[in-house]
DNA sequence: CTCATATGCAACCAGGAGGTGGCATATGAG
DNA sequence: CTCATATGCCACCTCCTGGTTGCATATGAG
């Protein structure tokens, strides 16, 4: 028989919380939209229209990479950051758990109801 | 004409990054988690294996509700939280366009190598 | 009424997050 | 070689976060 869905959904959770962490806030949210069309920038690029400093955004794809949601790789002189959507597709499995978990859930009050 | 999927994203991102946010921390996914069978739960139920005091649940909590992942509801002496699934199921779809957006971006690297 | 329970509120604290500036270093351009 | 560019590392600062304790308050039980 499987584990309960609550068992499974903590096992993945301190990875989960995690990314949502790396996620949750505007700046690094902002440089993942950014890099979401497959684009590979530079941490010059990624910081030239934001009112950040170039330390900051780099701090920021360091929590990023950390997590991650975000790969670098060194290209001479530049440092170019790519999108790893593996997380974030990991993040949609764990939602989805949570809301199978809470639709089976109000299957059941429902069924109890009618009964 | 549709706008762009990343301007869509970028519009949206404010209210996911609170969400985000809220999830991003290990002890508050837990009381998701543990909410997401549908049980309405007081504060003291909730803080009652964990190692935590029932004041930093009930800050956690007010965190959850700020970001409308949960609601509380006053019932005599005590506060019954309920998880609120819709900015969960926003998230989602969040995800998810997050997700197409580098599907499409595959898809025009492939169809540019093939050429 | 009296008491135990459930919660809220305020003060307080340590540590980490987010941000800055300065300086060192590596590398492409001329 | 010389210089501008791109980045990394370090020190520093401020503020928020996560956590605690203590006390006040509301409410159900006896």
């Amino acid at each position: 028989m499987a584990a309960s869905a609550q068992a499974r959904l903590t096992r993945q959770s301190p990875k989960a919380a995690m990314v949502f962490a790396a996620l949750g806030d505007p700046t690094r949210l902002a440089l993942v939209v950014r890099l979401s069309d497959g684009s590979r920038c530079s941490i010059a690029q990624l910081s030239d229209g934001q009112p950040l400093t170039r330390q900051a955004i780099s701090k920021h794809l360091r929590v990023l990479e950390d997590a991650h949601v975000v790969r670098s790789e060194r290209a001479g002189r530049e440092n170019l950051y790519v999108l790893d959507p593996k997380p974030i597709e990991d993040l949609r499995g764990y939602i989805e758990l949570v809301s199978r978990q809470w639709d089976a859930a109000l299957s059941r009050l429902k069924f109890f109801v009618e009964e």
